[in-house]
DNA sequence: TTTACGGTTTTTGTATACAACAGGTATTCT
DNA sequence: AGAATACCTGTTGTATACAAAAACCGTAAA
């Protein structure tokens, strides 16, 4: 016989009594770590995810622990279950790849409208700077897991004042929708490839690419612009199907979630 | 002096009690009637909400609420306040503008990906289907609101059977997304433009762009595709913007939350 | 008049009780 | 033995109590 034992959040009667000190609400607190718990794979692909487990794993009520999985459920990293519930969502090597077809289309879009409308000059500056940042990185023949990690910061930092650039909420907003799964964000494949001789062919590649794409917004030639930011894109898309060919287990926070056939 | 009554909802222990005899859970029900009083204007844009004023007035319980605001809030007619707490969000003009681009190129890239893999010789089909049902509906010299109305079902039909050739999931629910504004929605501008004395003509133009899209998707031009299906949305912004300009009350669900300025 | 302060009130955040439902298991009837 | 059924259990849906924070308001002092 299975006891019934009351299901009850350790310390959660203790949290409700803790004033917020400054540090963040159970709220975010409980997506947070749910996603982390997602995308290392602690929680499997597949898997159905009971709220009364992720309570008693991350000591909140259920309020907040529903209220994250609908942020996940929206993030598209978790489905509902027809009969109430939830899932961990797995992606099949062509949901990937239409992912990133997806950012590079949507950066493309954001890249013409700069060029046609004319980026902010203070934008474009800071491109300028951020780029000058990774040549400089690129000057070494190889390079440090230090300077790769940077060359993932500046890059994600590059992708995003591009999207500023075209001065649109609507699209900036869609982007980051697009780019929430991890595998489609600019710089998964820097993170993959990061232990491979050719690594730094591949950045001095898409550095080139970065270069002409800020080239073209800044003299305003729209569809220029566009084409080559969508080609950029195919960079990562090839790159990362690489990965996923060869399934190197952790090299990227959520690959586990893609599936091989399906 | 306010009396300080418990607010409570009407009727919801009532509704605790009922069985789910096969209608609608509270939180569907609650969020379709949400929407509705924000798309009919009720509930003004810009207007704060809060969710005690929403359970008395649909008879639910914070819990159900709580989650339509949520899922309001991703749909994009919310919007989450810094310090909690939901508004109506607003639109400027140039967002609705940005909003059916975004369409046009989510489209765009759905019918080039049909044609580059070849769309299921099924949906081309239906989609020939809606077409001939269509171009039978403009054979009158004028439309009546009957026709209108059955103009507006099957070019949502074409629309969604477009975004289903491509065959991707991913794409499709982006496209979901974009389109759950109703200003952004394919159909938007015919309902708009019902009385207008040329929107026969108008409509005659769109069923051409249709027509030719569908050819070039069933023929493989991928970027012939993709530049009619751009270019086909644009028609929508023009008619959306005179329509916007003229600033008829209720002429489309959700045109009150469109801004002059901002 | 304006501003600072203190209490009041509204509103959201959080936890939890209770109900309905689904799925599995054991039991019983044929 | 096999099938149908009733029960049991785990899970989500719904409602609500309580806490904390923020907004509001009135008063008093500069």
């Amino acid at each position: 016989m299975t006891n019934t034992i009351k299901i009850r959040a350790e310390g959660a009667r203790l949290a409700s009594a803790t004033p917020q000190n400054g540090t963040e609400s159970v709220q975010v607190r409980v997506l947070l770590q749910l996603r982390e718990l997602i995308l290392s794979g602690e929680l499997a692909g597949g898997a159905r995810i009971a709220e009364l487990a992720i309570v008693q794993r991350l000591a909140a009520s259920r309020t907040p622990v529903r209220a994250a999985l609908l942020r996940l459920e929206q993030e598209g990293l978790l489905e509902a279950l027809p009969n109430g519930g939830h899932a961990v969502k797995t992606f099949s090597e062509r949901d990937v790849s239409e992912a990133i077809e997806l950012r590079g289309t949507l950066e493309g879009l954001s890249a013409r409208l700069a060029a046609e409308r004319g980026a902010p000059p203070v934008v474009l500056a800071e491109a300028g700077v951020c780029l000058d940042a990774i040549d400089a990185l690129l000057q070494a023949p190889a390079l440090s897991d230090e300077a790769f990690s940077r060359y993932v910061s500046l890059n994600g930092q590059f992708h995003l004042l591009l999207s500023e650039m075209s001065g649109s909420d609507v699209i900036a907003k869609q982007l980051e929708r697009v780019m929430s799964l991890p595998f489609a964000s600019p710089s998964g494949f820097v993170i993959a490839q990061a232990n491979s001789p050719a690594a730094r062919d591949m950045l001095v590649i898409a550095q080139d690419q970065h270069r002409q794409v800020l080239e073209a917004v800044a003299s305003r030639e729209g569809s220029r612009a566009e084409a080559l930011m969508r080609e950029h894109s195919r960079i990562a898309q090839r790159n990362l199907r690489d990965v996923v060919r060869s399934r190197q287990p952790n090299v990227l926070p959520g690959v586990q979630l893609i599936r091989r056939r399906g």
